[in-house]
DNA sequence: ACATCATTTCACAATATGGTTAAGTGAACG
DNA sequence: CGTTCACTTAACCATATTGTGAAATGATGT
């Protein structure tokens, strides 16, 4: 990835289930890195990697807690995200989309007779 | 990216800044691979690729339009995509999310007195 | 058949990603 | 002060991504 935009490296971080599961997790309540690790299947240093990933992205922040280190969900990039896929909103909901479903429905009908 | 499932496929293929260009384009009208190469600053190998991307994360179709390939946006991912994403909206709109930032920034007043 | 246009595939190079283990850092505590 | 706990950084490896130019494919038109 050459992305140098911001929304490029929040699809990118997004791109990974183990930092989509990671997200969630923090929407539950922030986390230490060890608390975020233990249900995951990879070494620490591999999450620890991860939240910096997510950090660059800007989705999460952190804060140092005495010895802890807390990941924090930040909202931002996920409204940019979803401002983003709203713009193709009238491609699935509109009558637009319904009419378009209906065009190829019935070129489907036409080819499998 | 190790990604198998859906969703990561998806979210990679939107990672890249051409790619959503090409979406862009495609809300507009169907195009051919030329078409949709003409304002890129890359080479039509590099735009097929592309294509080949996207069509991989469903979120476009293609047919043959004799001697034109035609690719077509498909808004099954792209909701999918803002499925998951609103599922963190508490985080940005709701009262939960201003109680949040209330503690947020009380914390901050705490810390940084 | 042949030339041409649209597109894909190939072979290659540069860089990025994601995992590992081992070593380093920094705070807490006996 | 030295150990331990939480975490990060370093070094390494395998694989994936994204671009290129050149060659191959496939449909059209003469």
């Amino acid at each position: 990835m050459a992305a140098t935009d911001r929304l490029s490296t929040v699809f990118a971080a997004l791109a990974d289930p183990t930092r989509r599961a990671i997200l969630s997790e923090l929407t539950v309540s922030d986390a230490t890195v060890t608390e975020l690790t233990a249900p995951l299947p990879i070494s620490m240093p591999a999450v620890s990697r991860h939240l910096k990933v997510l950090e660059g992205a800007e989705l999460i922040s952190r804060s140092r807690d005495g010895k802890w280190q807390r990941s924090h969900l930040e909202p931002a990039p996920l409204r940019d995200v979803a401002d983003w896929v709203n713009r193709f909103q009238s491609f699935w909901d509109s009558s637009f989309d319904r009419l378009d479903a209906h065009l190829a429905a019935l070129r489907h009908d036409q080819e499998n007779p």
